[in-house]
DNA sequence: TTCTATACCTTGTATTACAAAGTATCCTTT
DNA sequence: AAAGGATACTTTGTAATACAAGGTATAGAA
């Protein structure tokens, strides 16, 4: 119930983040995702593909459909140039953020 | 942009935190923050005040009205039981979230 | 045949940080 | 004396977004 509203504002980063290692589609992202954190990111459907067309959207990201030998198709996603340089800050925003959360939430005392 | 998204589950847990210290009131509780944090967080009334009365709400902290010497009133706050126990957990939740974020965000390529 | 995994999509809802406005007091600066 | 800022709390409306829950379609295993 925390998990939720925690993810909010995260979740981009991690995609743009995970689609700079190269190609990926959304399927695959989630099991990325759910291995990389021991199932303590459990991304939902409802949360990736919205997501994703948001990113691709906003130009963060380059989707294209790929037809697997079966027929099958998957919609890989790149980062662009744009989405590169917004990546680059918003990993040091998580940086500083998380780092400023931890600390007032350590339970050392002010003095 | 990001950072109201970024806020998001983790300001009711840094609110908690505070007042597990001692009995803070809402304009203290912003100005520690901002110290702490080197203003990297910039709590807005319309975001502490209502999150306040949302955490009484759900008995996790407890307020009582203090008039200073000078006849203004204060509302000072301190932690339940209850929310004592919501708080360790949130604590350990963030750890593990945002230790999940950090490991999916590192640069370190996956194999 | 039924179920699970793969792979994508969409609509509606709940949550919540914040902008922006208000009230009131005190102190400092012009 | 007037104007501005800091202190201290409040409220209403809005935008953003994770997710539940539904859908489509294929393939292989039970």
């Amino acid at each position: 119930m925390f998990e939720r509203e925690l993810l909010k504002g995260s979740l981009g980063l991690m995609l743009m983040a995970l689609v700079e290692q190269g190609p990926m589609y959304g399927y695959l992202i989630a099991k990325e995702i759910r291995a990389l954190t021991d199932d303590v990111i459990d991304l939902k459907e409802g949360s990736l593909y919205p997501a994703l067309h948001r990113l691709e959207k906003e130009g963060m990201i380059e989707g294209f459909w790929q037809r697997r030998e079966d027929g099958v198709d998957r919609r890989y996603y790149r980062l662009t140039a744009a989405g590169q340089a917004v990546l680059d800050e918003r990993r040091a925003q998580w940086s500083r953020f998380s780092a400023a959360v931890s600390k007032v939430v350590s339970d050392a005392p002010s003095q």
